[in-house]
DNA sequence: TGGGTCAACCCGCATA
DNA sequence: TATGCGGGTTGACCCA
């Protein structure tokens, strides 16, 4: 006899004492199982939950919960009345579905906490526990899972979302004060071609130069910059070096390392990737802007 | 009545 | 090969 098979029947879980998921409900949770659970429901209801109206159960189903739920979950098996047809994990086919109830919410939600991922043991302990299918507890698991994974993933676009309209303006003020330092060169260049006497000494010039390769922000070829300036202030050929000249030192690293974190890897290779892989810049506004009404 | 939520299912993939 | 998981989808149910 398997285990699934055992936890259907009703039987004891030979890993788990019997009382061990009572223990790890608060005692808030504890008063709240004094109502009438769905295991102490079956006493209460007709021994025939599965074939019985769900609206009917509506009224005592209302006592678990604030939202008027249907009655929920398959009965064991030997609750099952008659020789209706039954699929492989007991339930009835063509049977309608029918929502968790507050307590066994609750109890899911508690373990989900202490792991997102259910060992065997523990679904057949809560299964038997909560009076339904261990496959119902797998797949309210996984369900809770995806719901945590999409949860995540809105925290995760809301903080990416600051980050980059603080990168962002930051951007554009120095865009600002690089068009401001440019005209000061242009002003600089017409005294100096006004005045064809004054001569750079040999020094004088490789040092300026030196400075220009290392302050990549200030481009002595104004003809080529402010072309490109002129364009797109962050077109890609100048504006990435631009970019990565003129953030100040390890604050793009500090930015990705301040990101949330994350149980799961992905998202933060995704931030990587999607600082990395600028080149496509009008794709990832318009899934910037797309995804502007998320809430 | 349309949209949101959730249990349940299906399919493909990974792994022991 | 059995099992579990993730992603996507379906259908029942609830609510404004």
């Amino acid at each position: 006899m398997s285990l699934e098979q055992m936890a259907c029947n009703g039987m004891a879980s030979p890993f788990f004492p019997p009382n061990f998921l009572l223990q790890m409900q608060t005692p808030h949770e504890d008063h709240e199982q004094n109502q009438p659970s769905s295991t102490t429901l079956n006493t209460l209801l007709p021994t025939t939950p599965c074939t019985t109206n769900p609206q009917d159960l509506r009224g005592m189903a209302a006592l678990l919960g604030k939202r008027s739920m249907s009655f929920s979950g398959i009965e064991p098996c030997e609750e099952m009345t008659g020789d209706d047809d039954l699929s492989d994990d007991c339930s009835q086919a063509g049977e309608k579905k029918r929502r968790l109830n507050m307590v066994q919410v609750r109890t899911l939600e508690k373990n989900f906490e202490l792991g997102n991922k259910l060992e065997p043991e523990r679904k057949m302990q809560l299964a038997r526990a909560l009076g339904l299918q261990p496959r119902q507890i797998a797949i309210w698991f996984q369900n809770r899972r995806a719901r945590w994974k999409t949860k995540q993933l809105e925290k995760d676009y809301e903080v990416l979302k600051r980050q980059f309209e603080a990168l962002k303006s930051e951007n554009d003020a120095l865009q600002a004060h690089n068009k401001k330092l440019q005209a000061e060169i242009m002003a600089l260049k017409g005294r100096e071609a006004s005045e064809p006497t004054i001569n750079l000494n040999k020094e004088t010039e490789g040092s300026c130069s030196n400075r220009s390769e290392n302050s990549s922000e200030i481009n002595l070829d104004i003809s080529r910059t402010s072309a490109a300036t002129e364009t797109s202030p962050l077109n890609l050929q100048h504006g990435r070096s631009f970019f990565a000249a003129s953030v100040r030192p390890g604050s793009m690293t500090q930015l990705l390392q301040g990101s949330a974190k994350v149980e799961h890897g992905a998202p933060e290779e995704n931030l990587c990737n999607m600082f990395c892989n600028m080149d496509d810049q009008s794709a990832f506004w318009a899934w910037s802007e797309q995804h502007h009404s998320f809430h």
